[in-house]
DNA sequence: GCATTTAGCTGACTTTAGTCAGGTAACCTG
DNA sequence: CAGGTTACCTGACTAAAGTCAGCTAAATGC
């Protein structure tokens, strides 16, 4: 039977892999070395100084500095020394170079936009792909402090949202930005923590405090195609360790428990069941944590 | 929306093409070009005369000759005239060959093992390649009669059990080879059809005739991942043409209302509702088409 | 049976990718 | 400020990939 698993993503890497070279190929038909045109991506997508270049495309020094030599040739790019340390050098698109970056994301969204084409209803095939992206890239994912109001936050805030709406049945408001419960889920009294993969959101969890000792977890979300993986343990670490360097020293969240694989979380992270604390109708079961 | 679709799309074209460069590195540790393990693979998998070889690797016939005079040269390959044209030739691993044809497998093995050994429960992103694959590759399916003993045919069948035992919580009782039932399922009296991606399964269908004019149509199954691409039409279409290619004339067939997508299907296809023709207790819908 | 086509090979070439040993300017350290 | 380190560059090289014209032998068409 394991061998039948190891077939199944052997079929799934050479299907892929057809896909990849696919768009390789548009992208040689540019008449540019697909080393160039890598080079010129990477710089478009924001890393400007050299040796993030090098450590991001894995190249030779002496390789990519002659691509960045061919792309200056074709007057795509410019290179400046980086004025905090001369050594160093930052590249940066000519409006030449960044037209030429569109088209290249142009062919990129076109291959992208051919698959979904094909299919009438695509959302299975989408959630699919999120797992698997997920899954081959689960080291990449990062868990940080963000403003609730950012973009990554807003994205992560939506879709919780939508995701309650449906499993709950009920219909969830998402806060408005103005809205007081937001704001205190910000320094100095609470924080926003998200969980991502690159611009994709896999999870967030919010601590909502009011100056006082006792703070609360709202907004405990984790992206259905990122379930499974141990996020959510990870995802409240850093949530109470950021809640701790606030001066928080104790937490209290209520959760539903229609939500079992969350409530089985709490319960082994040391939380501890308590009486309720709010008259909201949707939560029926409220825990408790001491930040020691 | 349409832009955070084709975001996903391209993610997931991110991560995954990190993964095939990761499996070409390791190919790259054998010591031999990529080009030459390509053509080594290929021949393995049974790409075995050198105008098959340049069509799938897509090479000029100057490259991949040179190719093959290498393996050659390292002993790994044979390649004699095709006796049946002697201006083509075909090309053979040797014991040497199929020993290093085996260590590549090996290392694409331990590549997709790695990959499933991160999840405790790796179903759901087996299920998930399994769409992906489906979706990427779905002009390669090929529909083709073959003996309901075949590997193939057992995969599907086999799933097919699995499957209805599931959804209609009862426990289906897989017919052994010998049964009379399936061996009606093959020529002359009838045939079995399927729907296969590579090695893959992704569809089936028998046609179970007793050497009248009148025969049955069983065993319709499209695996969960191919679903939502029309499949079942042309699976349909050919499990028809083969019915009509035996001198079968109509053909008759019992499903479940609650199987609503197959049901509409049928109407949609010319088939006419009939009365009940047998007393099993799951179908409560009978169908007959007469092939003109 | 002779011209034509086909399959594959070879030689001669170019381009792309990658490696490595210096070299230079800027920076850092004591 | 000397000595070392860092960041990047250049030159010289090799290996791999790809292109193309011309060749040969076998098959095919009329």
């Amino acid at each position: 039977m394991q061998i039948d698993k190891i077939s199944r993503v052997r079929n799934f890497s050479r299907s892929v892999a057809v896909e990849v070279g696919a768009l390789e190929d548009s992208f040689l038909n540019r008449g540019r070395p697909l080393g160039a045109a890598r080079v010129l991506n990477a710089i478009g997508l924001g890393y400007q100084n050299v040796s993030d270049l090098r450590a991001f495309l894995k190249l030779d020094t002496g390789l990519l500095s002659r691509l960045l030599r061919s792309l200056e040739a074709e007057g795509l790019i410019e290179t400046i020394p980086n004025p905090e340390d001369r050594r160093s050098r930052i590249t940066k698109l000519t409006p030449a170079g960044a037209d030429e970056f569109e088209i290249y994301e142009q062919l990129s969204d076109e291959r992208a936009a051919t698959i979904l084409e094909r299919h009438k209803d695509a959302r299975r095939l989408l959630d699919a792909m999120d797992i698997v992206t997920v899954a081959l890239s689960r080291e990449n994912i990062v868990f940080e402090e963000v403003d609730y109001a950012s973009d990554i936050a807003t994205k992560c805030l939506t879709a919780f949202a939508a995701e309650l709406s449906r499993r709950l049945d009920l219909e969830f408001e998402l806060k408005k930005s103005g809205d007081p419960e937001l704001s205190q889920m910000k320094h100095p009294h609470g924080t926003f923590v998200v969980a991502r993969l690159g611009d994709m959101p896999v999870g967030c969890v919010g601590v909502k405090g009011n100056g006082g000792a006792l703070a609360e977890i709202k907004r405990m979300w984790i992206a259905p195609s990122a379930r499974g993986l141990g996020l959510a343990r990870h995802l409240m670490t850093t949530a109470e360790d950021a809640a701790r360097s606030i001066g928080i020293e104790a937490l209290r969240l209520d959760t539903n428990s229609a939500l079992f694989e969350a409530v089985g979380l709490y319960r082994n992270m040391g939380w501890r069941e308590i009486d309720r604390y709010n008259d909201d109708p949707y939560p029926d079961l409220f825990f408790e944590k001491h930040l020691s």
